[in-house]
RNA sequence: GCUGAAGUGGUGGAAUUGGUAGACACGUUGGACUUAAAAUCCAAUGGCCAUUAUGGCCGUGCGGGUUCAAGUCCCGCCUUCAGUACCA
């Protein structure tokens, strides 16, 4: 019986999915493990070989956990909403519900293929309204916290309340808005109900507030930070302005140094944490506050160097900044607008590009210094930036290298305030070898001292503190779309109201099209059913808004980043109607111990969902506040594009080696046209598109070969290779395997159909060490030394190998153990019973297939990993450390089992004599002038 | 510019972490089997030189250094990829 790939792996998918064989239960004896995949966006172009990847590698290690005994936690599911749909129904008028559903169903199909150990009775999709369910409900709770920075944690918006009618704001120290005034409790109990609301609204972690955001026309949408790449939306690569709109957002800034400390304790890739570390953007400084002569006004800066205030001897605001207006003289006044004007026009995207322009206007006011009171004449300047910081700087040109090149472009004088620094060229920024002079009390002393000092001094006279800044915004929560979670929430006299829990979920309405309204409405406004009736407690016809019982509903929907921020949560218990999560379901399971996903989610998704993971976690509803212990990117695969050459103005094709003699254009062709040694099929290209049926080609001995270019896959370039096709051709043990042999997990690596012959005629190898002829065959005889041998070096190799996430070489390993079974005609069950248990991580099919012929009636799934023993390995070669001379260590490599000093006194007789050792003589001795290196027995 | 990762045969990649560099596989070449092809099996395969046993030299981006011993450690360069960018 030969290896039929096909109908083992059918008949195993279907046992598994009948028998339920990876259905995780709440609670067990075992020790829990939970192993995660980033759960995918399914697209209409379905899956090629570059996803399954990361799910490969995470199947192998639930399944290797499964052997070790563990309760495995394994699911997968669909993050469903988001654009691609959205911009499909606008094109096409279907309902993205439906769109989505059909994804869905070839995803599974495609995933099911590939015989992944998923426990999909758990699957959650982020557009079921049984899901979208709970992010409504922690939206909910989110808007009923607050951030209380002296317990450092969320708490209910209700202890809130309290205080402020007990004693009013002045004691709280809550992160809330900038603009909060302070109140006595008398205030607070006198304010009206809609008062209360506007107040508590600036204190809530998730707030409505009229924020600069950026506004895509194109998309008709308005896009996080994350979502914009170079200046343009990331998807579609849309050119995005700044615009005012009322929105949603979330206090994420309330956690932004726990989201730094949180680092720490988790074991996520290092460039991933720096990534957000960096995003993050911690600094150390001071804020100080400069009284602007002449009008009753201070302006605020932010700096790393306080130290340097001396040197102070400009300031710049950003051309948005509030005070503009008010304090530029009439004078200077059209030079101001115009330059505003200028500023405004260009976008993001050129003001990025064109750093190296200095430009800038003089408002004609002046600040006063705190210290030396001298006049600083105040500046705008589009290198600054209204988004970070306060939006102003005090400009050191001789510290700060764009303070030096705006006051040389502007004729602004230079103070140099540091000992024995040239600053005629170029500012000097070094603060570790700074010593202060020129500048009162601060003279003499180096960069730490001194900014200490000033900071000191800044506090006596009130006009300044130190401060820690981020640059890590508070996240815009409102998206102009339709296909995404609607906000639990409608609106009386303009203040928004939630919906009460037992009410939810609130569902999408029906509109007739998928467009902002031609007011300029997110889609919902289309909605006809679309109020909400506080009596009947329910969504109503649009009609019958009367501002008294019934009242308009929020017509955002919510962002892509919604769903996936807590989905790994409700995986725990997915069913539960009443609750996110059952307290038994996660207090058995905790936390995410194994994600696995790609890096391009580091400064989205995933710093999304620790935020509310600690949100959670302050609330009592989640145990710890780090959702994955330990995180994997694994790398992108390649696609490797074929290349034909047109001879130019001609419908002529050279072969690659021949090129150089003719003037050619490059262009792509399907890869599924290239045999495996890069020739191209010209029957099948000229079948493949019309313009190629009539081609002619110069071949080079009979062949026409491509050039070969790796590059992202994408059906653009014509190279994406498809699971299916694989999975039909060589089984889906074969693309496992292959995937997995392709290199390291986290490395980004070439695909080449071609390579996966070698893993396939492994798999077959495989096979026929179980069988004798066509029989299977079995015996239950001793085995031999050598055998054992083999299978034990395997055994911890493999172990080793999966430990370390090092799936790649473990391949390899089970390549060699077959080799050296088959030169050792093993047939022992002792062999290869625990052979198979080893493989069935990376090729399950057919491991489950030969556990069934060998008698077993349960899955390979619940069989125990071998146990590895060393005595089986004493017979190999070993290693021996040993000191020679005093001063000179060597490792002895010899296949003899000799005490330590016995081997160095062979080493030494063996050196001067070769003589024998005991009998025995190492087959090789390596001798490096004079001295004996390494012995290899 | 800054941060991080990485440079090993024709290719993907190994190397027990300082101890025989190139495991394993692809590809290539030769051979066996076959009418033929596919499949399968065997052999060779870093470079140069020598050779009807065996052998020698050079080789892990470049230049130095430490060491009996360096792909691995140290110093200085070069290149590539990824992330980030007027962050005060």
């Amino acid at each position: 019986m030969s290896y039929d790939f096909n109908t083992i792996e059918a008949k195993w998918q279907k046992y598994w999915a009948e028998k339920e064989t990876f259905k995780a239960q709440n609670g067990s004896d075992k020790p829990k493990y939970y192993v995660l995949d980033m759960f995918p966006y399914p697209s209409g172009a379905g899956l090629h070989v570059g996803h399954p990847l990361g799910y490969i590698a995470s199947d192998i290690y639930a399944r290797y956990k499964r052997h070790k005994g563990f309760n495995v936690l394994h699911p997968q599911g669909y993050d469903s909403f988001g654009l691609p749909a959205e911009q499909y129904a606008i094109q096409t008028g279907q309902h993205p519900a439906i769109t989505t559903k059909e994804n869905i169903a070839r995803y599974r199909e495609q995933l099911d293929k590939i015989g992944f150990s998923f426990d999909w009775s758990r699957e959650v999709r982020t557009s079921d309204p049984k899901f979208y369910k709970w992010t409504q409900w922690i939206f909910i709770e989110l808007f009923n916290s607050w951030y209380d920075n002296e317990e450092n944690k969320a708490r209910k918006i209700e202890d809130l309340k309290a205080i402020f009618a007990s004693e009013g704001n002045e004691k709280v120290n809550a992160v809330c808005d900038e603009d909060v005034v302070q109140f006595t409790s008398e205030h607070w109990n006198n304010f009206s109900s809609k008062e209360q609301q506007q107040v508590l609204l600036k204190y809530r972690l998730t707030y409505l507030a009229e924020t600069e955001v950026n506004w895509c026309p194109q998309l008709g949408t308005v896009l996080a930070n994350d979502e914009i790449v170079n200046g343009v939306s990331e998807r579609g690569g849309y050119p995005v302005i700044r615009k005012k709109m009322t929105q949603w957002s979330m206090r994420i800034s309330a956690y932004a140094q726990r989201l730094l400390d949180g680092l720490e304790t988790i074991d996520w890739p290092q460039p991933l944490k720096d990534s957000q570390t960096n995003w993050i953007g911690r600094s150390q400084g001071a804020s100080v506050t400069f009284k602007v002569k002449d009008h009753n006004a201070t302006i605020e800066v932010f700096t790393t160097r306080p130290d340097t205030i001396f040197g102070a001897t400009f300031m710049t605001l950003a051309p948005e900044h509030e005070l503009v207006q008010k304090i530029t003289t009439s004078e200077q006044k059209a030079e101001i607008d115009a330059y505003i004007e200028a500023t405004a026009k260009r976008s993001e995207r050129e003001r990025m590009a064109d750093v190296k322009t200095i430009s800038g206007a003089f408002t004609g006011a002046y600040a006063e210094h705190p210290f030396t009171k001298e006049p600083i004449p105040i500046w705008i300047g589009d290198y600054v930036l209204a988004g970070y910081g306060t939006g102003a700087v005090m400009a050191v040109p001789c510290g700060d290298q764009r303070d030096y090149d705006f006051a040389k472009h502007f004729n602004i004088p230079i103070t140099n305030i540091f000992e024995g620094v040239d600053i005629s060229q170029e500012a000097f920024a070094d603060k570790e070898n700074t010593v202060i002079s020129n500048s009162g009390f601060l003279n003499g002393l180096p960069y730490k001292k001194a900014t200490k000092a000033a900071i000191y001094e800044l506090e006596k006279l009130g006009q300044g503190e130190g401060k820690i800044n981020y640059r890590l915004r508070d996240a815009v929560f409102s998206r102009q779309r339709y296909w995404g979670e609607p906000f639990p929430v409608y609106y009386i006299d303009g203040m928004p109201q939630m919906i009460d829990m037992k009410h939810l979920p609130i569902e999408l309405p029906e509109v007739e099209k998928y467009l902002p309204t031609e007011t300029g409405e997110p889609p919902l406004g289309r909605a006809e059913v679309w109020a909400w009736d506080i009596e009947k407690n329910k969504v109503v016809s649009n009609d019958l808004i009367d501002h008294t019982t019934i009242f308009p509903l929020e017509l955002n929907t919510m962002p892509g980043w919604a769903g996936s921020s807590y989905y790994f949560n409700r995986y725990m218990d997915p069913h539960n109607d009443e609750e996110i999560f059952s307290q038994d379901a996660i207090t058995y399971w905790k936390e995410v111990d194994l994600y696995i996903g790609g890096s391009e989610h580091a400064t989205g998704h995933l710093l999304y969902a620790r935020f509310w993971q600690k949100f959670l976690f302050d609330r009592g509803i989640v145990p710890v506040d780090e959702f994955a212990k330990k995180l994997i990117n694994q790398g992108m695969i390649l696609g490797t594009s074929a290349i034909i050459y047109r001879i130019s103005g001609t419908n002529t094709y050279v072969s690659k080696g021949l090129k150089d003699q003719h003037e050619t254009e490059e262009l792509r062709v399907d890869v599924g046209l290239i045999n495996n040694s890069d020739e191209l099929n010209l029957e099948a290209l000229r079948q493949w598109q019309p313009q190629f049926k009539d081609a002619e080609f110069i071949l080079e001995n009979g062949k026409y070969i491509v050039g070969r270019e790796v590059e992202k896959m994408s059906k653009r370039w014509y190279n994406v290779v498809n699971p299916d096709g694989i999975c039909e051709q060589y089984g889906a043990d074969s693309l496992r395997l292959y995937e997995m042999f392709l290199g390291p997990l986290e490395q980004a690596k070439p695909w080449n159909t071609a390579g996966i012959t070698g893993v396939h005629s492994f798999l077959k190898k495989l096979w026929k060490l179980y069988h004798n002829g066509d029989e299977f065959e079995v015996l239950d005889s001793e085995p031999t030394k050598d055998s054992l041998k083999t299978l034990h070096k395997t055994i911890k190799k493999v172990e080793d190998d999966i430990e370390n996430f090092s799936f790649n070489t473990s391949v390899s390993t089970f390549m060699i153990a077959v080799n050296e079974l088959t030169a050792q005609k093993c047939n022992s069950k002792t062999i290869l019973e625990p052979l198979l248990v080893l493989i069935s991580p990376y090729a399950p099919h057919i491991a489950e297939e030969l556990w069934a012929k060998l008698g077993h009636d349960e899955s390979i799934a619940t069989a125990t990993f071998p146990v590895f023993e060393e005595k089986h390995l004493v017979e190999s070669t070993k290693r021996y450390p040993i000191s020679f001379n005093g001063k000179m260590r060597f490792t002895l490599e010899l296949s003899l089992d000799l005490g330590k000093d016995e081997i160095e006194a062979a080493v030494l007789a063996h050196e001067k004599t070769q003589q024998q050792l005991d009998g025995r003589v190492p087959k090789k001795v390596i001798v490096v002038p004079g001295k004996i290196v390494n012995v290899v027995g």
